[in-house]
DNA sequence: CCAAAAGTGTTTCCTTTACACCCATGC
DNA sequence: GCATGGGTGTAAAGGAAACACTTTTGG
């Protein structure tokens, strides 16, 4: 009965596996008001399924550990053989494992759960490289449009939950966003994660007072130039494209990028009062988008 | 490659098992004042390893996870058989799981680490039980005073961060007290976990406002009767010892009992600008402890 | 009566919140 | 000029921290 002995019958024949939910940004279907800036809502990278079980249904990508691997290793791996990602060990982040003997029909299969964040560009250069990668949004598996095999229904609503929080106290949020960013592209990225809305003013003074969070980019590059631009024209196109929406109206936003902290000091945390308004956020967004169109 | 086929050769024999940091409090060994009501600290339950490997060393109580049981009655089993704890599931929190491939010199294991919170008197009774249980005070493992076997050292450690955290989002902390108890011996369960003290005043107010989290106990058998006691003194030793501790000086404090919430709202949170107390005050004590006695 | 511990009120300070106002740009 | 969005200031509201004062017991 103790853990000093070794004999291969006495512990049953157990599988390791790692599944993974990534999450990204993609365009609402249905934005607030037309010309308005697009807002964006949380999508998640799935596999549809091949092989003879649970075929055709989507799952989170993942697979079994190899012998000789760390788990974080094997979730490096999987993400990139299954849904040809390529992310770094910072961006992911185990957070559960799940061992009900009965979530996989086949055999005993314990499954350590992961969970990153990463910018919709990466995202889609998956998508092309692998037929059986889909970015779906996240409201259609909590409103139950969607379904996942296995217990993959729950980790993913685990996951979601386990990434709010990440959110609040590291600087996870800046995988969704690009290099060079403005506060509102990441105020969305934050709206997006935690389902509801916050007050512009109140969260541009909150992320600029977290020490280390957040520089400002003044690379030209990226920036809109002031009106009173010395550059001509010629000069101007010659620049690569710039990255962040170059056509606006309203003022340009100043550009920021990632700064030195990982964990944020204060954390930046969600109103707690607004909370429960997470999950009708996602039905009013899945009902706005089937009375429309989607 | 894929997780369809299921060949025993294809994925490589691994042994899945759970480790529990179970938490309980203990009295300093130092109180800070004669007189005054004892501090406590934070206890772990640790076992002392027999067998071959790691043999002499303390460990965390865990095993083998069986063929036909969820992770969490794994957990519950390993706590009866090793440690003679006897916990109910919502006492027991999964929290991470381990897997580094030389985490074992044995073979390859890959636990997952729950943790508990536990009374004293629980936790007194199954080391009366099985000889080889200790209860340690967690200074000792955090100044390297005592070090775990494999890496049991850091799973505690994670497993205390972890706790710090369920304390001020749920209910847990209940698990350390009496059934009945009194708003300071609930505030030094907390102060025990997080590593400092918090405003008495402050305290006191937060906890009762938050809801359901305390109901007023008013049951005569575990209160300090007042001194205009209709009760003769014959009534009054007629019942039971009362659990709570009767001879102290001072004016006796209200008890309270286990409400209905399991989730806080609003949360429990200690400062955060004093989290950077914890560990030097953890140092603290074991200066203090080490140049008095101990 | 005094010490000790529990309970409670008050004041100060800080953060959040909401709102408004101005600024800069495209059309 | 006007609409649109970005940046910032301000006043009100709420909560926490610190402290003091009262209450109730044992000695």
């Amino acid at each position: 009965m103790t853990a000093n002995s070794y004999d291969p019958s006495e512990f049953p024949p157990f599988a390791v596996t790692v599944d993974i939910a990534v999450f990204t940004l993609m365009d609402r279907p249905v934005p607030p008001k037309s010309g308005q800036a697009p807002r964006k809502e949380l999508a998640a990278v799935l596999i549809v399924r091949g092989g003879d079980t649970e075929a055709g249904r989507y799952a989170l990508p993942g697979g079994f550990v190899h012998i000789d691997e760390d788990l974080s290793e094997a979730a490096i791996r999987e993400l990139h053989e299954e849904a040809g990602l390529e992310l770094p060990t910072s961006a992911i982040h185990q957070f559960r494992a799940y061992g009900d003997p009965d979530r996989d029909p086949r055999m005993r299969v314990v499954t350590v759960a992961h969970t990153a964040l990463t910018s919709i560009d990466v995202a889609l250069e998956a998508g092309t490289d692998a037929k059986e990668v889909e970015i779906v949004p996240v409201r259609k598996v909590l409103n139950g449009e969607i379904s996942l095999a296995f217990d993959h229904d729950q980790i993913l609503r685990d996951a979601l939950e386990f990434v709010q929080v990440l959110v609040e106290e590291t600087s996870a949020i800046l995988e969704l966003c690009p290099e060079s960013f403005t506060l509102t592209e990441l105020r969305h990225a934050c709206e997006a994660v935690w389902g509801y809305e916050v007050d512009r003013a109140t969260f541009n003074k909150r992320v600029l007072h977290i020490e280390g969070f957040l520089e400002a980019d003044d690379s030209e590059m990226y920036q809109l130039l002031p009106s009173k631009s010395f550059m001509s024209m010629s000069m101007e196109s010659s620049l690569m494209e710039t990255p962040s929406k170059p056509s606006t109206r309203g003022r340009p936003a100043k550009q920021y990028r990632r700064g030195w902290a990982e964990t944020l000091h204060p954390p930046l945390l969600r109103p707690r009062d607004r909370l429960k308004e997470t999950e009708s956020w996602y039905e009013n967004v899945s009902l706005k988008s089937l009375m429309s169109e989607d």
